[in-house]
DNA sequence: TTGTACGCGTTATCAG
DNA sequence: CTGATAACGCGTACAA
């Protein structure tokens, strides 16, 4: 395999030479940079990785760590959108992406990766694909002063992250669900070892409370980020006889997971049971279309992360990265908006003993001409 | 930070002793390896990655290539749990992953991809998952003598590959869907220029014809692995005075398309139409339970692919590696067998015009006691 | 069993 | 603008 010498002597230049015009230093006369790309090019030589690693002590790497424990989110319709925000930004920025996948709360498991990819340096950076609390990577990183992007603000302010305003934005949605006339809300949270799940269910309950409720009233459960926990959690919920008439879960998995337990129940929605979910994305699953819910953008969090790490990594920042981006409440028609429920929709369910149109029991209604796209940059 | 030679000095021994000690080299004397180990430690050194692979000719990555192509796949359940396979299998090997995704059918980004990886050497190998119909990258890298898994058998033979028979298993399910007496047999199938898909289409061809029925007769729709556009494509389909009464889907979450088209027009299911998938996983989606369905071990596919291509970047393996994992039919509910559809069922449809038990018109039958983990190897 | 010397392919420094 | 030369950190024949 050809290397930086071979080229050299093939133009009759030295390596230097050749070394400055694969890296467009302008100390070369535009005669000998010509001869020696073309050179370059009908060899089709290029540089050999880990020299260069070697010599720049750049590996051009980021690694992407997915906390094992959140093997849910891994199959959370999140991930691929923040994955291809990720490998997006990477691209532009001209670095690749290591996946990792470890578990977070585990120190040994910890301490390894840190050996074999930060010590080595292996990689230039890392993203954190989700804030944990307690997460003891987080302070190694910042100890060892290696550059990181968390994903989810941290506990500690002082750590570089990219987040959405998960409190107030459920504050928000919750607010709105409560203005339907609800009396009885309800919460199905995520796991509070998760910053992005204890925030949500924080902007639940200042919402609630903000309307006057008792928080001891006021059911709230933690389960993991799966629409099945957040079924067997409503079927419960739902099947007491003082059940909720407002629901507020933590993403739209969940969401789905309590509308399948409220059909189960002959629950109607939005009518006995206003609903609002977390997510927001979701263009290839149909049964979205009528979930009132929080979009947050998912692609974007991902590509800024990437964008962000490569700015720390190359000290194009100081002091630490504190990114907020913008989410927006969606309304359609899972909350009990006075917007019509069309009959075939998702949520529509006949009447007790009610004669049923044939052919649409439960059937589901999709807005063809809406939007698909939602989550591209 | 800490060099090999800084180790040296501190233990009173040569770099080439302390190289020894860490590559578990046994011509060390028990006594100086002990030392040189403790020092190591204390110091918390580790090897330069770059350096390292600069002398071995070993980077210890291997690249994950997603066909940008398949951005469906990519939210498809398929791709976590591939995903998981390979970075167990890289853990268990000492490798890492890094991710990958190209337009496979853009040549001049295969270039640039096989250049910046390959040519460089940065990775050691490379896993493409999932192969096209003339995939230029397959060719680009047996030419070039590069290590490389394909998931899913190419057109040439000759090609390393790891995959399920999809035509047989096809066949076998399209069979078992015809046994109940279908007269009018159909398929939503995948995209023609992925192979997998293709194979799955012929078996269904193969069990169809063997049935006696003209191939002119059978409509075939090919489109997008994804829920969508199945479900679109079976509404049409089912809308047809002449609908089909068996419905052979090329994924699971195209089966679930079809099933809501179904619904959404008052077609019950398995009484007026047989319904199969392919895939057979999501432990955590709970409309999957009552699919009829060919499951194929997603998770063993991503790890076998690891597995093998490092015997492959070790020469532990000569010609071309066939690596062919297990299906397995799954009978349930939506193909019309003999077993009793739950009146809770996902699948139950009230009898046009008759009465509706209240509460469960449409709702989700959960067999609580069913197996979740049953893609782990 | 241990140490020496060289190679791996680049980039960076400094002299011209 | 160009070239020689020294890092960069590690592995490994070969010699001792």
């Amino acid at each position: 395999m050809m290397n930086l010498r071979d080229i050299a002597q093939l133009s009759g230049v030295s390596r230097s030479t050749v070394s400055r015009v694969i890296n467009d230093d302008p100390r070369v006369s535009d005669e000998v940079r010509a001869r020696v790309k073309a050179i370059i090019e009908r060899e089709g030589y290029h540089p050999h990785a880990a020299a260069r690693a070697l010599a720049t002590r750049r590996s051009g790497v980021f690694g992407l760590v997915i906390p094992q424990a959140l093997g849910s989110l891994f199959g959370d319709p999140w991930f691929p959108r923040f994955t291809q925000g990720c490998l997006d930004a990477a691209r532009e920025i001209g670095v690749t992406l290591m996946l990792l996948m470890e578990p977070a709360d585990d120190p040994v498991a910890v301490g390894k990766l840190i050996d074999r990819l930060v010590v080595t340096r292996h990689i230039d950076g890392l993203v954190l694909a989700a804030s944990m609390r307690d997460d003891m990577m987080i302070s190694a990183l910042a100890e060892l002063g290696f550059p990181y992007m968390l994903v989810g603000r941290p506990r500690d302010e002082g750590r570089n992250f990219v987040d959405v305003r998960n409190r107030e934005a459920s504050a928000d949605a919750t607010r709105h669900l409560l203005g339907h006339g609800r009396t009885r809300p309800a919460m199905i949270a995520g796991p509070d070892y998760m910053i992005s799940a204890s925030d949500r269910r924080a902007g639940f309950e200042d919402a609630v409370c903000e309307a006057g409720f008792d928080l001891a009233d006021v059911p709230i459960r933690q389960v993991d980020f799966s629409q099945r926990e957040a079924y067997n959690e409503a079927l419960a919920l739902l099947g007491r006889p003082d059940r909720p008439d407002a629901i507020f879960a933590a993403s739209d998995a969940m969401a789905f997971g309590v509308l399948q337990a409220a059909r189960k129940l002959g629950i109607r929605v939005p009518e006995d049971l206003g609903l609002m979910g977390f997510d927001g994305f979701e263009p290839d699953r149909i049964w979205y279309w009528e979930l009132s819910t929080v979009r947050q953008p998912a692609h974007g969090i991902g590509y800024t992360a990437v964008t962000r790490l490569n700015d720390i990594v190359n000290h194009r920042t100081q002091g630490p990265e504190h990114v907020w981006l913008e989410t927006e409440l969606v309304v359609r028609h899972s909350c009990g908006c006075d917007m019509p429920v069309p009959p075939e929709s998702l949520l529509h369910l006949p009447e007790k003993g009610g004669a049923v149109r044939p052919g649409l029991p439960g059937a589901i209604f999709v807005a063809e001409s809406e939007e698909l796209n939602i989550d591209r940059p």
